[in-house]
DNA sequence: TCTATTTATACTCAAAATGAGCATAACTGT
DNA sequence: ACAGTTATGCTCATTTTGAGTATAAATAGA
C-alpha cells in the first residue's frame, strides 16, 4: 500500500489578469535570455515557511511581482509527466493560481502612456482564437479548423471533442472551453509547447498565428484561468475585482467584455447591472468624448451580496465583423 | 529564489459518490480500529508508476474499492499545516477528487436490501443541516447557529461570513456554499476535527448532531466535493453520471434532489429535462405503485450535448415541513 | 368489482427575465 | 450651430419560470 515516493516538488505558478487601456493583461516575468519562452510569476511551495499554498503564492507575487492581488483562486493541480522538463532531478507538480488585480485609478483618458510597470501582456497574444468582439477570429478557418482535421485524419477518436470545443456541426461555440480547446490544439501539435515538450526540435513548425507560447506549461495554467474567470463571471461577482474603485457603466462592460470574448448589448448590460443592486452611483461624472457617464462604486460589502450572483452575461449579436 | 524544500508527499484522496435507494451515498474505506475515524478512499501520488495524477487516483480506487468511475474531476489541493498529523516526517498535500459512478440496474423495486458491497454511508451524515428535503433541519436553529453565536462573541470578523454561508438576515441560503459552511463550523470548533487538531482531548466535547468525522481532512474535501456537485449540475450534465442506464424521470429527480439537498416542482423539473434534449425515450415503463413511468435513456453522445448545459435546477417550495 | 390512493403526465396562466431596438439626452470638436 | 459620439431611458415581443389545476393509469383493499 506504500512505496518509496520520488521526489517531489510544488510549484506555484499564478496568472496574473488586469484590465488596462482596452486590453485584458497578463503579467509575465523571467525571458532573460533572447530566444526563451516567458513565464508566469512562479516560486517554489515551501511548506516549512509558508503555511498554506496562497501564503506561499503571495510570497512570490510579492517578491517577483509588487502588485495587490484583489482576488486569488486555485484553479488546478497539473502533474503530467512530459509536461516538465526531464532534467529535473524531481518530479515537479504545478499548482496554478487566478489572481485578479484592480486597474488603478485612471485620471483622465484611458492613456495609451506606455507606464513601465512590469512585463504585461495581452491576454488574447496567446490565444487569439479566443477574442471573437471583432466576430469570429479568422484564425479558426485559416489555421486551426484545418490544422485539426488534418491531425483528425490519422487518429478520427478526438472528433468528437473538437466538434464540441469549436462548436461545428450545430455545436455552439461555449466561450468557457477555453482549456478544452488549448488541449486539443496541443494533442495535435498545433501549438509551439507541443513541439518542445515533443523533443523534436526543427522537425515541425509551429503553426504562426497560434499564438505566443510559455514556459513548459504555463500556457495551460493561462487557459485554465481565462476559462476559470468567464465562467465565475456568470455566478459570482469577481469582475469587480478588475475595476478601480470608481468606474462608469461602459468601463465595467467593456472589462466584461474582454474577459468574455465577445460583445455585449450595451443596454440591456446596463439593466442587468442596475438590477443586481452591486453597484451605488458617486454622484460624480467622467466626461470624455459624448455625453458624460455617471461613475458607479460597488456597494459596501456590509450589505451587498444578497444573492451573491454574478452578471448573467450572454453575447448579443457580434458586431459586424470588423473587417 | 530558492531554498532547501521539505519532503513533500501527495495524497489523492476521492470522494466517490453514487445514488442508492432513497440515499446519495459516499464510499469510505478504513477504520479498522474501533473508536478511529474512517476515510475516504486514499494512496499516495507516485510519479514514477503514474503518469498523471488520475492514473494514480483510478489505480488506488482500483485497489481499495472496485468501483467504475463515470465520472472524475479534480477538486482542490489541500496543503495547510495543522490539518495533518504532525507525527509525519513530510509534510503532506493532499489533492481531493470527486467519483461519481453509475447505479446498477435496479431489477424491480428500489430495494432496501443490504446489499453488502463495501462500506457506503449516507452523505449527509455528514453535513446534516445540508439536507432541505424536509424543510429547514432544526439543527441549524437548535445547535449550529446558536454555537456559531458563541463564537462570534469573542471575534466578530467573521460575522458577513456567516451571514452569507448561512443565509441570515436577509441572505440567501445558496446551496452551494457547503465548504463554506463547514470551514466555519471548522474555524468555530463546532465539529470533531478542529478539537483533534487542536490536540485539546477532552478539553470541550464535540457537539453533538454535528454530523460524522473523518480522517485528516477528509471531510473537508467531501464538503468540497458536494459544494461542486452542487454547482456544476447547473451548468453541466453530470447528474446523468449517477444514474443507470435507463430510468424514469421521477429517478432522475429523486437524484437531483438528494444531490441538491431540496425538493423540485415535478412537473417543472419534466419540463426542464424534455426541452433540455438529453433524453430519449425507451419505449418501456416501470411500474410500481401508482401510474407506470416511462423509461428513459441518456441520448447518445453523438448527437447530444447541443448546449451541454446542465439542468438549472431551482428550488420549487420546500414539502411541507414533515414533522 | 368498485373505490380510494398513488403516481405520472398534460395543460394553463401570470410573472419575470431576455433579446433587440428606437428615442432622447448631454456632451465634444469644428 | 452642427455633426458626431456616447450614455441613458423606454418599449415590445418572446421566452423562461414558478406555481397551480386537471387528467390518466396503475395498485391495494374492501
Amino acid at each position: 500500500m506504500s512505496a518509496a515516493p520520488t521526489e517531489i516538488l510544488i510549484d506555484l505558478s499564478t496568472a496574473i489578469l488586469r484590465h488596462h487601456g482596452e486590453r485584458l493583461e497578463c503579467r509575465l516575468v523571467g525571458a532573460a535570455s533572447a530566444r526563451q519562452a516567458k513565464r508566469l510569476p512562479f516560486g517554489p511551495f515551501m511548506p516549512d515557511q509558508h503555511r498554506t499554498m496562497e501564503i506561499g503564492l503571495r510570497h512570490w507575487v510579492r517578491e517577483q511581482v509588487g502588485v495587490d492581488l484583489a482576488h486569488v483562486e486555485q484553479l488546478y493541480t497539473f502533474a503530467d509527466q512530459g509536461r516538465h522538463a526531464s532534467g529535473e532531478a524531481a518530479h515537479i507538480v504545478s499548482v496554478g493560481y487566478l489572481a485578479l488585480t484592480r486597474t488603478r485609478e485612471q485620471k483622465s483618458a484611458p492613456s495609451q502612456a506606455p507606464t513601465e510597470d512590469g512585463d504585461w501582456e495581452d491576454l488574447y497574444a496567446f490565444f487569439p482564437w479566443e477574442d471573437w468582439r471583432q466576430g469570429r477570429p479568422e484564425v479558426l478557418d485559416t489555421q486551426i479548423l484545418p490544422g485539426l482535421d488534418k491531425w483528425l485524419e490519422k487518429d478520427a477518436r478526438a472528433a468528437d471533442r473538437v466538434r464540441l470545443a469549436f462548436g461545428r456541426d450545430g455545436a455552439q461555440w461555449d466561450e468557457e472551453f477555453v482549456l478544452e480547446r488549448y488541449e486539443l490544439l496541443y494533442e495535435a501539435s498545433l501549438v509551439e509547447e507541443a513541439l518542445v515538450d515533443q523533443g523534436s526540435k526543427g522537425r515541425r513548425q509551429p503553426k504562426p498565428d497560434l499564438g505566443l507560447a510559455l514556459h513548459l506549461d504555463h500556457r495551460r495554467i493561462l487557459a485554465t484561468a481565462l476559462g476559470r474567470l468567464r465562467s465565475k463571471l456568470k455566478y459570482r461577482p469577481v469582475i469587480f475585482d478588475l475595476m478601480p474603485s470608481g468606474f462608469t457603466l461602459r468601463a465595467l462592460q467593456s472589462t466584461t467584455e474582454m474577459v468574455m470574448g465577445v460583445n455585449l448589448h450595451q443596454q440591456n448590460f446596463r439593466r442587468l447591472v442596475e438590477k443586481s443592486g452591486f453597484l451605488i452611483s458617486t454622484g460624480k461624472t467622467q466626461r470624455a468624448r459624448g455625453r458624460p457617464a455617471e461613475v458607479f462604486r460597488l456597494r459596501h460589502n456590509e450589505h451587498t451580496e444578497r444573492p451573491l450572483s454574478g452578471l448573467r452575461v450572454s453575447a448579443g449579436r457580434a458586431k459586424p465583423n470588423a473587417k
